[in-house]
RNA sequence: GCCCGCUUGGCGGAAUGGUAGACGCAACGGACUUAAAAUCCGUGGGCCCGAAAGGGCCGUCCCGGUUCAAGUCCGGGAGCGGGCACCA
């Protein structure tokens, strides 16, 4: 029995496709495009399950669409700058750039033996000056634009390593690795004026009809537009305001205090009189900024013994704080408190002993006796105690409120937004260099286009903390390009998001001296298919949709949205191991019992934990490379495929892998040892079919409709099913009644063609044993033949009250009466009835005939 | 706290409001084999009646509703998971 040799099949075919160059892309003018992207990799050293399940998804797809006729762009490339190559270099003592680009090599060869239909000459890589240098272009561009700007803000600063860290190094207030509490500190970086954007990007979600709901909603959180008014309090005895937001206007009569941030301008001024301000100021930097912090902290405020005056109420003056609980970043840093109507007012009025007024009268409450408690009333109602607004509803008292403001020059509607602008700055090595120079004279000067690239210097060392470009001994200095006087470089990089949030773009002309290539772009652009990891569903994801609308404004691109259609993919799972002493053990080292349990290989105790993402931490992963080896890269990809539906998380089982290579084994023997001769391609259609063969034939239409809409919805679960049900099929002819040797071999030439985008190994193989010309790859998606996706005769069930009592063959279409007729005929249904008439008769055609008695 | 999603056999999962459990995994019974592996055939939601053929009742997290008909639609609740979070 030929046994169907992986290794060299696998080796074979991927040669083939990479000597003919299957997969190359080019503009083709007038033939529709298809561009499929999966997210590209960070290259941490080896390729993971869950690359392999992501460049799989992909694969089909782009596979897919190429049999459809699809000239299909499906590139591929690295995310390749970022804090772990420094790591290395500072632990390993080897450089980024020789980690990053060994790594590259390593997975690169992973990746090809999975089969994939990429185009590797468009490969790009972000570390690389022929990448980085256009980016800085970009950047230089966006600067001229005004979609840059350099401010000072307050970021996440760890004294011990003398760096700034992203919010998600900080865990529970201090650094991630040195464990230092962090400190809020004021630095000058550099932001993306992404915030320019928030209405548009939040407005264009609901044209992202190829988006999971889900990713949009989250987006449209992130940038949390909210309405509402901006107040402008006359601070007594002080010719200057302060600048309050609210979402409650209508609250106005409610007020009973004012308070700013600690960080607020405001307070800032009263601290260089005020000692002991100063240290509540100190003290409130001092507390983290964690979720744990923030629930046990309590609310606490100082009094300035500053007035405001209440805008409606002549003479009414009411204190203002400096508390803990305000936010510099969101609205103006400063609020108005109306205890009766918000939690957070309510408890700070209660500690400082504020008055609590309700101003909101709940229906049905009496507004002599309604009094708040403990908790603050915040939902609809009717305004009182509230002069003018006495009797409007909430929405309309909003508005009055606005219009009277407006009136008096003291306030306005107005929309602010969570989102902020984005900080792009990081004091890190491995990364893009800002393209600046800083003068004494000139200020900021951007560097002029000639002297694009802004390299990195290759000799640095990392035996200090801190930033290697700052601590290089030449490189920052250099000769402001505008006036000649001695200047200092910029000397920090870019976040590595920025790297990510035009790859797409980049791939369109991946070797052009110019970010993009606008014929190319206009062409492939939008993404048609973009698949990742919902990990990303905000962040990159935002920023790719702020890159492309900054692109076009500075011309390199036509479009907004980057990604017409996304996609999210589960994660995949393992069980995790642990032996007696806790230690945790990979797969490998634990022997699996029938009852579900665990055993060391030699005998001893395991627990066997949840499944849950595999993890480095807890060993419980299976590399791909291993599983490649044993039972090729077919029976990975046809095991991630079938046993979950893309969207969900996907559990790696040894049995479910079994399963897939033991189907791949039973499809080649039917195709290697049929059990008759095989008709050769081009055969004419025997005039008689068995009985067999011609259910056989209908089915292979039938799979041919079904598997190309399961692929088309992305459900490559039920899209091998299907594929798994026709087999079963061609497998039980036996190929001696009329036809069935015809109808196994067109039948196999079909099954092989819908199976390629999943095991496309095997079925190369597949079509060159079954004589198919050419390569399978290059082969038009099968079409449907409507004639036979139908039956004559169909089953319809047949219910009784709703219950079903019967199943009768009906011939297809057949008139009402008919259908009733035999359905009332029907013994079972005869039974059912007791003998009571028929009150209803509902006949839904082809599927089902409910009585009703 | 706010927002969102999910819940179907032992397991992964199928099912345009129309025969719940496709397809597979694990399991069990059998064939082949000295034996095992591989392979092949068969059984498979629960309970009940029947020797069998077959039939009955219950069943898609819980409670209620709409409908001739609900896993699917609507209202309420529980559990699990995810996102955001002192956002005024």
């Amino acid at each position: 029995m030929s046994r169907y040799n992986v290794t060299e099949t696998e080796a074979k075919w991927q040669a083939e496709w990479e000597r003919r160059g299957s997969f190359r892309a080019s503009e083709q003018p007038g033939k529709p495009k298809y561009y499929v992207l999966e997210m590209f990799p960070y290259p941490s050293g080896r390729i993971h399950m869950g690359h392999v399940r992501n460049y799989t998804l992909g694969d089909v797809v782009a596979r897919h669409r190429r049999a459809l006729g699809f000239n299909v762009l499906h590139p591929m490339g690295w995310d390749a700058f970022g804090l772990p190559a420094e790591n290395a270099a500072r632990d390993s003592k080897i450089h980024p750039a020789k980690w990053t680009y060994d790594n590259i090599a390593t997975m690169r060869a992973e990746l090809k033996r999975m089969g994939l239909s990429l185009d590797w000459s468009r490969e790009l890589a972000t570390c690389h000056p022929g990448y980085y240098q256009h980016q800085q272009k970009l950047f230089l561009d966006f600067f001229a634009a005004g979609l840059v700007h350099r401010k000072e803000a307050f970021v996440n600063w760890d004294p011990v390593d003398h760096t700034v860290l992203a919010n998600e190094q900080v865990i529970d207030g201090k650094g991630w690795r040195s464990g230092a509490p962090v400190e809020k500190k004021k630095l000058a970086q550099w932001f993306f004026k992404i915030t320019d954007y928030a209405d548009e990007l939040t407005d264009a979600l609901e044209g992202l009809d190829r988006w999971p709901e889900k990713v949009r909603l989250m987006q449209e959180n992130w940038i949390g537009r909210s309405s509402g008014a901006e107040i402008r309090f006359q601070i007594k005895g002080r010719g200057d305001r302060i600048t309050v937001f609210t979402t409650r206007p209508d609250t106005i009569f409610g007020m009973s205090f004012c308070a700013v941030s600690p960080d607020h301008a405001l307070a800032d001024e009263l601290a260089k009189k005020d000692a002991r301000l100063a240290a509540f100021i100190a003290e409130c930097r001092q507390s983290g900024t964690s979720e744990a912090a923030i629930e046990a902290q309590e609310k606490k405020g100082y009094d300035t013994g500053l007035k405001v005056l209440h805008p409606f109420i002549p003479g009414r003056e009411l204190p203002v704080y400096v508390a803990n609980f305000v936010l510099i970043e969101y609205g103006s840093g400063a609020i108005f408190g109306c205890p009766g109507h918000d939690q957070r007012d309510l408890d700070f009025a209660r500690k400082y002993d504020l008055p609590v007024i309700p101003v909101v009268l709940p229906p049905g409450e009496d507004p002599k006796t309604f009094a708040i408690g403990d908790t603050a009333y915040t939902e609809t109602g009717t305004i009182f105690n509230s002069d003018f607004l006495d009797g409007l509803d909430i929405e309309t008292a909003k508005k009055e409120v606005g219009r009277r403001l407006e009136a008096m020059q003291a306030g306005h509607p107005t929309t602010v937004y969570r989102l902020r602008d984005w900080l792009v700055s990081r004091q890190r090595y491995w990364g893009c260099p800002i393209p600046v120079i800083h003068c004494d004279k000139c200020g900021v000067v951007p560097v002029p286009d000639k002297d694009l690239p802004v390299r990195l210097p290759d000799d640095v060392s990392f035996d200090r903390p801190g930033n290697p470009l700052d601590h290089h001994p030449t490189w920052k200095h250099v000769d402001c390009p505008n006036c000649g006087a001695k200047a200092r470089r910029e000397t920090d990089t870019f976040d590595t998001f920025v790297d990510s949030s035009w790859y797409f773009a980049r791939f369109c002309s991946p070797r052009a001296d110019v970010p993009v290539v606008r014929e190319a772009v206009d062409y492939w652009l939008s993404v048609d298919q973009y698949i990742g990891g919902v990990e990303h569903a905000i962040l990159h994801l935002l920023y790719s949709r702020f890159f492309m609308r900054a692109m076009k404004r500075t011309g390199w691109a036509k479009i907004e949205e980057p990604f017409a259609g996304l996609f999210t993919q589960g994660m995949v799972l393992h069980e995790s191991y642990r032996d007696e002493s806790g230690k945790w053990l990979y797969p490998e080292e634990v022997k699996k019992l029938g009852d579900g349990g665990a055993t060391t290989l030699d005998g001893g105790k395991v627990t066997v934990g949840r499944r849950e993402v595999m993890s480095k931490s807890k060993k419980n992963v299976i590399a791909p490379a291993a599983i490649i080896d044993s039972y090729g890269a077919d029976t990975a990809r046809l095991f991630m495929l079938s046993d979950s539906p893309p969207e969900r998380d996907l559990e790696w089982t040894e049995a479910g892998v079994e399963g897939a290579w033991r189907y791949i084994n039973r499809l080649w023997r039917l195709v290697s040892e049929p059990p008759a001769v095989l008709p050769a391609p081009g055969a004419a259609q025997p005039k008689e079919l068995s009985q067999a063969a011609e259910q056989a034939w209908r089915l292979v239409h039938k799979t041919i409709a079904a598997v190309s809409e399961s692929i088309d919805a992305l459900r490559f679960n039920v899209a091998v099913a299907q594929i798994r049900t026709l087999s079963n099929a061609l497998e039980a002819l036996t190929g001696k009644g009329p036809g069935e040797a015809w109808v196994l071999a067109e039948g196999l030439r079909i099954l092989v063609r819908l199976i390629g985008p999943m095991t496309p190994h095997l079925a190369e193989e597949m079509w060159a044993t079954l004589g198919g010309s050419g390569l399978l790859c290059d082969q038009p998606w099968p079409k449907a033949d409507p004639a036979l996706i139908v039956d004559d005769v169909v089953k319809v069930a047949v219910q009784v009250n709703g219950k079903l009592r019967a199943t009768i063959d009906l011939p297809r279409d057949a008139a009402e009466q008919a259908a009733r007729d035999a359905a009332l005929g029907a013994p079972n249904v005869v039974a059912a009835m007791a003998g009571k008439p028929a009150r209803k008769v509902i006949v839904v055609p082809n599927r089902i005939v409910n009585v009703v008695v």
